[in-house]
DNA sequence: CCCTTAATGGGAGGCTGGTTCCGTTAAGAT
DNA sequence: ATCTTAACGGAACCAGCCTCCCATTAAGGG
């Protein structure tokens, strides 16, 4: 990955003709470097759906986005850098929280929601590919975690008005309880690569909840 | 992947100038090729360690390893093949569960023992390319499913012996309550890629006992 | 101990993924 | 409208990964 040092170059005279072209596409985001971007975006996501991570290739990306190749090094530089800025789009499209009254409710709702993603042909390939360029890239790791600090954020009010209602302990963490019902799910999608059943989504939700309800999320 | 087809050999005739060379390594497990073998995997987990699973190399691994490189692609084929052989090799050692006397202890031991083995640098770079490596191929997938039943299995005895004693239900079921203790370290491991600190391993063992005395994990 | 042949190992060659060069296009400023 | 230059794109170039060929070594059976 070189798409970061930018800054070390051109420490030297005058007239400092720009930081030319330091990191392609941030400096003059007109219309066509954003349609160029959508382009290999859509096109990374397909390659991902269909030959997963291992045969992502940036020439196959660029004759599909029908972009020039060089313009997706120059850009992305490799896969893990695409799968990235995929991460980083898709972190920008927010899908608002369920509110169904109640914390079962709500939690099922976003138990059923991660099943869905997972278990959707196309995103839960991607999302297979971006665990994956995050297990090997570090910048990718970040991206990935801000993704999901994001999604949690969106749905930790649903915590919060359920420990008003008195429906969990005063404060539960509400991040944590959200977490303990994605994570079995994770597991399966990751570790054991078992089917995501209904069976499996509902255990998830009434075990994080038991737990929530004995305490053991309390924010210390 | 082609390890896995040596039963279908030698189920044959007199003379049928043998199967030859169907899967290099099975048919004369000799010394030599026992050795090889050894070595190849240990270049392989000190690769992981300090490369991570993205720079793994066929040819560097065979240099490492003092082994021809024909050898290395002959017998394994990829660097995905390369690290699904060393995860059956990983299956084959193992150790045995903790008994404290109580099942809160026990549950802690095994957390702590995940959390050590993720933790630890050589190991979690080793866990790491492992399930990237199952992302993106489906062999490999297989091969970790089955690790983690073999570990599975031989922690079961902590929570049938816990029921017996009336710590959790009668019925609950030991694999579901042990992979709940797990969930939320391989989630930070893999997802979040946050540190996995004392406190968190103490929150899964508590949450995790908690939904399993409410009968969250009962077999059904 | 000898024989057969499975398995290994070195090296040459091709292919494919990645880089660089340089001309072209169009975003954004005046 | 015009100008500057960021960003794109084609094509040649380079390199490292993988494969194939064949000679060599040593298991395992008699």
């Amino acid at each position: 990955m070189d798409l970061m040092e930018q800054e070390t170059r051109l420490t030297e005279s005058q007239p400092v003709p720009h930081d030319t072209a330091a990191t392609p596409g941030t400096l003059r985001p007109g219309g066509r470097t954003a349609k160029v971007r959508r382009a290999v975006l859509d096109a990374t996501q397909d390659a991902l759906a269909d030959t997963g991570f291992h045969a992502l290739n940036m020439d196959r990306i660029a004759a599909s986005a029908g972009v020039g190749k060089t313009t997706v090094y120059r850009r992305w530089g490799s896969p893990v850098g695409l799968v990235t800025d995929l991460l980083h789009d898709m972190a920008e499209q927010s899908l608002p929280a369920a509110d169904t009254g109640g914390l079962t409710g709500d939690l099922r709702a976003n138990a059923e929601l991660v099943r869905d993603t997972l278990t959707d042909p196309r995103m839960g390939a991607v999302f297979r590919a971006v665990i994956a360029a995050a297990a090997c890239d570090e910048e990718c790791a970040r991206a990935l975690a801000a993704f999901y600090r994001t999604r949690l954020a969106e749905w930790a009010p649903v915590v919060t008005r359920a420990a008003a209602r008195g429906e969990v302990p005063e404060g539960t963490d509400p991040v944590e309880l959200l977490r303990a019902v994605s994570a079995p799910l994770y597991y399966r999608f990751t570790i054991t690569h078992e089917e995501l059943t209904g069976a499996v989504t509902e255990r998830a939700v009434t075990a994080a909840l038991a737990a929530a309800r004995d305490g053991a999320f309390l924010r210390e």
